[in-house]
RNA sequence: CGCGGGGUGGAGCAGCCUGGUAGCUCGUCAGGCUCAUAACCUGAAGGUCAGAGGUUCAAAUCCUCUCCCCGCAACCA
């Protein structure tokens, strides 16, 4: 039996339309990172990402590049599995919607759905956009070149009348907002909350959930002329991945409802309207939070195609290093506001935090143990105030930062983990280990434990964001495997004096600009 | 009356919701240290919080108005 309490965290699954961009790997490493924290604290994980991979717009791309849908989405769903890879993310399960599990589960949630009134055959006539994978309203539109029309985004619309299944909706107006009151932080940040209780407060149609028009889809059961509306059949991949249908199972009852779905401010509506309100008809609950994120820049300047100035993943951990891109995008910004990426803002969080303060931390310390204590861990003495308020302000890292993590606040977790690498180095300086060496071998000794111990707590603490240099630091302070958690924290995971410690060797290299 | 975001020491930001000595990082200047990845530590200078009016014993913080800046075709987190 697993006593351990559970905790499910989504990323959306990505549009194999477009290879891989930053923007990924920031939601995915968002929540890499929080299943890290949250397995160390001792939380039975669940961990998904995955690709959505249906729709008219990847049954055009796979026509355009003359391949079958299927092959052209084993491709491109291949170049984000890569990437996870790359990155080092730590996902549990990659969901594909082209999977038998899926598509099972899918039909089973329609015909939940049919079964309890939710969904009726109607016929749609309207403006839909095959770009936006959407329908707009006449006076939405605006007229564009020759006659055409055009959606709010610009994209091109065109008239379709065909039969379609809806979603009843309108049904749940009353019940969403119930769910935004109640769960108050079912909707994060705030600002967005307002926004979207703001866009449900003005009325909800019903919602078309089929398409005749486009057979890259999953089959509506018992109905060969439709398929499911992408948009659907990709928000249901978050029940599939815990075992949807079989709801009594103990995967779903473990992890349904997920604990956090993490999104992009684009797709918020999809999310935090459309998706709770299906989980509702279909008598499941919604998820605990949907955290909508926002975007980076580069160099000031919106990324965009046209622009050529996407920021390509593979391109930036190749110069800057895995664990320094991991530290920059959650550092620099606080989560949930917009980012700008440069290469001068990267450079000054590698070499002025990452180098200068943290890895040379660590080096000093540990190459003063190994000079100075044969390189063994120091046996300490009688401790005096000083070194009980630097243990004390390690101690009580995991604390700052458990609270920071459980509101996504990634840059406030890190900058009270910088208040404890300042007060070492401060501390390092005014105890002048090399000083007492002469004067007072013992008291080094004591310094250098304190030292070293308040190390292991950083490097602890430090361990979701940057694992594999955590992983060296703590090497360098042979932490034993069974003490690698945050089970450790505090005297009771305390370095043994004596232990011999291996050569130290620098955790985060300067960044030298050629 | 289009929508949204913003205007706080040289730069980037926090504080504003829940009014009460204006805080952080970088940069600059001065000093210290020499264990360390030319890294580290200490101190200093620098802001009438865009402007005006209002509420209040008290406003960066609440209210009203004005000015200015940024984004708003698509791809896309």
């Amino acid at each position: 039996m697993e006593s351990r309490q559970s905790f499910y965290i989504t990323t959306p699954i990505y549009y194999v339309n477009d290879v891989p961009h930053i923007g990924h790997v920031y939601t995915t490493l968002a929540c890499d990172v929080l299943a890290r924290f949250k397995r160390l604290d001792g939380f039975d994980v669940k961990f998904l990402t995955g690709t959505d991979e249906h729709g008219q717009k990847v049954e055009k791309a796979a026509r355009a590049t003359s391949l079958t849908p299927r092959v052209f989405t084993d491709n491109v769903s291949q170049n984000f599995h890569d990437l996870m890879g790359l990155m080092e993310f730590s996902n549990d399960d990659f969901i594909r919607t082209t999977e038998p599990r899926h598509m099972r589960s899918c039909q089973a949630l329609w015909n939940e759905l049919v079964s309890r009134d939710q969904i009726y055959l109607g016929y749609y006539a309207g403006w839909y956009s095959v770009r936006d994978e959407a329908f707009w309203n006449k006076d939405e539109l605006t007229d564009g070149p020759g006659g055409t029309q055009l959606a709010p985004t610009g994209a091109t619309v065109e008239w379709i009348e065909e039969p379609s299944y809806f979603f009843k909706l309108s049904n749940w107006q009353e019940e969403l907002l119930k769910l935004y009151d109640h769960q108050q932080d079912f909707i994060v940040p705030k600002s967005r909350r307002n926004e979207v209780i703001s866009f449900v407060r003005m009325g909800l149609t019903d919602l078309s959930v089929s398409r005749a028009t486009c057979t890259w889809g999953v089959p509506v059961p018992g109905d060969t002329d439709h398929v499911m509306y992408v948009w659907l059949d990709a928000l249901v991949n978050y029940i599939t991945a815990v075992g949807y249908p079989e709801t009594k199972s103990q995967t779903f009852a473990r992890y349904w409802p997920a604990n956090l779905q993490m999104v992009g401010k684009d797709i918020l509506r999809f999310h935090t309207v459309y998706w709770p309100a299906l989980l509702m008809a279909a008598g499941l609950d919604p998820p605990k939070r949907v955290f909508a994120h926002g975007w980076w820049t580069n160099q000031g300047q919106k990324i965009s195609k046209s622009s050529h100035n996407s920021v390509d993943p593979v391109t930036l951990v190749k110069r800057y290093g895995l664990d320094p891109v991991r530290y920059f995008l959650l550092r620099d910004v606080p989560f949930g506001n917009d980012g700008d990426f440069s290469h001068h803002a990267m450079v000054k969080r590698i070499n002025g935090e990452l180098a200068n303060e943290l890895g040379n931390l660590a080096q000093r310390v540990l190459s003063l143990i190994r000079r100075d204590c044969a390189a063994r861990v120091p046996e300490p003495g009688p401790r005096m105030a000083s070194d009980e308020a630097l243990l004390a302000e390690a101690y009580l890292l995991l604390e700052q930062v458990r609270l920071a993590m459980d509101k996504q606040a990634f840059h406030e977790a890190l900058k009270s983990i910088w208040k404890v690498v300042r007060s070492s180095n401060g501390y390092v300086d005014r105890q002048a280990p090399w000083i007492l060496r002469q004067t007072d071998p013992s008291r080094m000794a004591t310094v250098l434990y304190v030292l070293a111990e308040t190390l292991r707590h950083l490097a602890l603490m430090m361990a979701p964001f940057v694992p594999r240099s955590a992983a060296r630091l703590m090497d360098q302070l042979a932490v034993v495997a069974g003490a690698r958690t945050f089970a450790a924290v505090g005297p009771a995971g305390a370095l043994t004096p004596g232990t011999p410690l291996p050569r130290p060797q620098g955790i985060f290299p300067r960044f030298i600009s050629s």
